[in-house]
DNA sequence: GCGACAG
DNA sequence: ATCTTGTCGC
């Protein structure tokens, strides 16, 4: 099955989203990791800034940050977040030195409207351990988690249990963590807030964002003075 | 039709 | 996501 076809369609996407829920794992499938790699990209209209950090588990030693700068050839549309940011992640993918063994995605995995957000599509397209954590709900409902860190709730859905909203820092907004593949929801709330040492994003989804950003940012600048 | 809508 | 300064609260 194409999971990234060529030309976006809604309806060519919401098939390929139904397969991917229906082939994601939702147990945990391996032991012990030696390294977790968060993901994250940024934009400039259709530029598109990926970048990874992998943290070496569990003293959180850096073991390779990678940014690349390409193009996104999708637009964003709610529901549709991986048909965008994929193609550009699976460029940058390639220039990684060091396969990543579990990835942590800025975004949802299946607390998704039908259980295919981005981590889910990437983790299956990668065919590696995901764990989706977003900043915002996307859909389902939960109860404000108790203030304390460390302190979580489930997200349900039509009555599914789909993710759960984890409080990473004491009376700080909670971030939304859900299954995204080759993992169980209590894993992937562990790793998680194993990884949000000093604010409210993880570690390696945090460093990723500044590096995609820096990155970004130098690159236009670049571009600017060579035009002139 | 109306409003909501990960990043 | 991105356009954008100072400011309030933990």
């Amino acid at each position: 099955m194409e999971l990234f076809p060529e030309k976006f369609s809604q309806k060519k996407a919401k098939s390929i989203q139904s397969y991917l829920a229906r082939n994601v794992v939702k147990q945990k499938d391996f032991n012990e990791l030696s390294s977790i790699t968060g993901v994250d990209v940024s934009y400039a209209d259709d530029v598109a800034s990926v970048a990874f950090v992998t943290l070496r588990l569990l003293d959180f030693v850096e073991l390779e940050r990678l940014c690349v700068i390409t193009k996104a050839g999708v637009s964003y549309k709610p529901g549709f977040l991986a048909f965008r940011e994929g193609p550009p992640i699976i460029d940058a993918y390639g220039q990684l030195r060091q396969k990543p063994e579990l990835f942590l995605f800025d975004g949802h995995g299946i607390a998704h409207p039908v259980r295919a957000g981005l981590a889910t599509h990437m983790g299956i397209y990668f065919d590696t351990p995901a764990i989706g954590c977003a900043k915002e709900i996307f859909c389902g409902e939960y109860k404000p988690p108790a203030y304390l860190r460390g302190s979580y709730s489930g997200i349900r859905d039509e009555g599914e249990l789909i993710g759960a909203a984890l409080r990473t820092q004491n009376s700080l907004k909670p971030v939304f963590v859900s299954i995204g593949h080759r993992i169980d929801l209590g894993s992937a709330i562990q790793y998680t807030l194993f990884t949000c040492r000093q604010h409210r994003l993880p570690d390696p989804v945090r460093l990723a964002h500044q590096l995609s950003k820096s990155s970004l940012a130098g690159y236009l600048r670049n571009q600017e003075s060579l035009s002139k």
